[in-house]
DNA sequence: CTGAAAGCGCTTACAG
DNA sequence: CTGAAAGCGCTTACAG
């Protein structure tokens, strides 16, 4: 490890004392210029890099945030949500000279462990909250233990921290409509799991939008935003006495999965049934038929996200709440005009 | 942001000395039982959790390594490599108090400003060199900034730092000797860009598959492990005089983009070509055929590179290189007997 | 065994 | 404008 270049070093150099050294370097004023532009000299010959440690503890913040991610490593590997999300993040931190201490947590029990580990060790100077679920335990913790935060499609109303959210009702009623507009009369929803707020905010869309439509509220089965969720979906819907046309699924791997089990049972996608998700995953595209989804912008929610926390942690007023542009509906060729009777 | 505790509070409640709390928290010797126990309960009282902060500037180390994602928002969203390598990363990071700061990059550049500022922040004590390049200009740099590494899928020979690899040439030549013994003569590849070592490896390995098969060494064309490349690569080997029978690709993602182009030309998989790929991503397996690969492990690979480099930070002996098993040949529906001629 | 001091590298009041 | 001092929260020699 090659020795470290101090500002005590700087200002010797200088010939000026450590506290107009570091003046002179912040851009702080009651420094002569002459000094100014001496230290400033000095600390490039020396090649000086001010030490985020002793910065750090002086300031007591981090300089880095948090994102724990909670994923099985099977599901992990099989979602690219997070890869854009994270990207959306470090766009933005990474001009701030923020960092992101990133976390992969199995349950939700090891996620407030560490929530809390974060908080204590003081490792990090906010965090996101994200996938929340109703009636969230992680809201209490944080507040509790005083750490900035940001939820990310956290509920319109009651949430105590600042949040984005990118609204996909829109797209999920252009959805159903556009399913009636083929004819369909009888359109199932997947669901995620019901503890999930945007699971729920899927679910809610898809009923009032076949309510507007005039129609039924068609089978609603819960699944877990899985590949095989959507395969024992498939099993589920197509096993009723009246099976439905058309399928909305919560997600884009629930979509896939459940495409792929009713073909492999025989039936024809779109012919005799339609198939939509929602995320607008990349593989939706690359998949056959090619997946009619909502597609939603998560790089975009991470920056903004990560906006809005940077500036509740430097005390900017700023915005409490930031809507990304809404997800919208993408036709593909998995769904199509109902079957005739 | 609740007031912390400070360990001084902890001395002074316990009737100690700020060293001997100190010493008797970290189970430092030389410190009777009696006095040991009244800092413990002093301790829990008052809920200390010693300051990362603090303990950072004075043991000059920042508990935290660094992984550089350099890659496309486009390509990571489709990418789930790095999901699966992260939380092999994790597992072992967490247990020992150490946090992962990833950073994601869009170029060659910018990675290697990314190192150079979490060296020169000493933001990290440590980080992984993924993606090798052949040359790779960030062996120097990081040698040059005395920053410990650990390299993922290295050379064998000559790195200069503690390296993980997992093998994928044997699964490639087992990959090649089942295409063999389904009869196909003409086996293409399509490569990643020559630049990577582990591009190069996979084409050496179906080089060295063939002529040990005693076969022709088929059409190489380079890809650029995306979808997209996939895509180009179908054409170009579809457009040559005599095409392939069956095509071995870098990566999955490549292998998903040729085979539905060919089928968009209705170009049968395999009826009528062969394909396959490399990594064993979940939607391998969620691609209609199911695409035969070579499996990999990044969690494994994710974790024993986690647990080299913090051994290589601790100053522990340990192993300089470290061997997960071999990718193996996974075979599903992409492949099958080569056509009649 | 115990405690006072110094130091990790910075910045922020505060005298001069 | 300039500099000496204190302090952020810890640990590590070193006296006693």
């Amino acid at each position: 490890m090659n020795k470290r270049v101090t500002i005590v070093e700087v200002a010797e150099r200088a010939g000026v004392a450590v506290s107009s050294a570091s003046n002179a370097l912040n851009g702080n004023p009651g420094v002569s210029e002459a000094t100014r532009s001496r230290v400033r000299a000095a600390a490039d010959a020396l090649g000086y890099v001010p030490s985020l440690r002793g910065k750090s503890l002086q300031a007591k913040r981090a300089f880095c945030v948090g994102l724990v991610v909670e994923r099985d490593v099977a599901v992990l590997e099989a979602d690219p949500f997070f890869g854009a999300f994270i990207s959306g993040i470090e766009r933005e931190l990474a001009p701030r000279e923020y960092a992101l201490v990133l976390q992969v947590s199995g349950s939700a029990e090891e996620s407030r462990r560490r929530y809390e580990q974060l908080a204590a060790d003081r490792r990090v100077d906010g965090v996101f909250l994200n996938e929340l679920r109703v009636d969230d335990p992680r809201i209490a913790l944080l507040r509790e233990l005083g750490l900035p935060a940001v939820g990310v499609n956290a509920a319109r109303e009651g949430f105590p921290f600042p949040f984005v959210r990118q609204d996909g009702a829109a797209g999920v009623s252009d959805l159903v409509f556009h399913l009636a507009s083929l004819g369909h009369r009888r359109i199932a929803h997947v669901s995620g799991p019901a503890e999930f707020l945007h699971a729920r905010e899927r679910v809610d869309a898809w009923r009032s939008a076949l309510l507007r439509s005039g129609l039924e509220v068609g089978p609603l089965c819960e699944g877990d935003f899985t590949y095989d969720g959507g395969r024992v979906a498939a099993d589920e819907l197509l096993g009723l006495q009246r099976p439905p046309t058309a399928v909305v699924c919560a997600n884009d791997l629930t979509a896939i999965g459940l495409m792929n089990r009713v073909q492999e049972l025989g039936v024809r996608v779109p012919d005799e049934l339609s198939v939509a998700g929602y995320d607008g995953i990349r593989f939706g595209d690359y998949v056959r038929p090619a997946l009619t989804t909502v597609q939603t912008a998560p790089s975009h929610l991470g920056q903004e996200a990560a906006r809005l926390l940077l500036d509740a942690i430097e005390g900017e007023v700023g915005a409490d709440e930031r809507f990304v542009e809404n997800a919208s509906l993408v036709i593909r060729a998995s769904t199509g005009p109902a079957p005739a009777r």
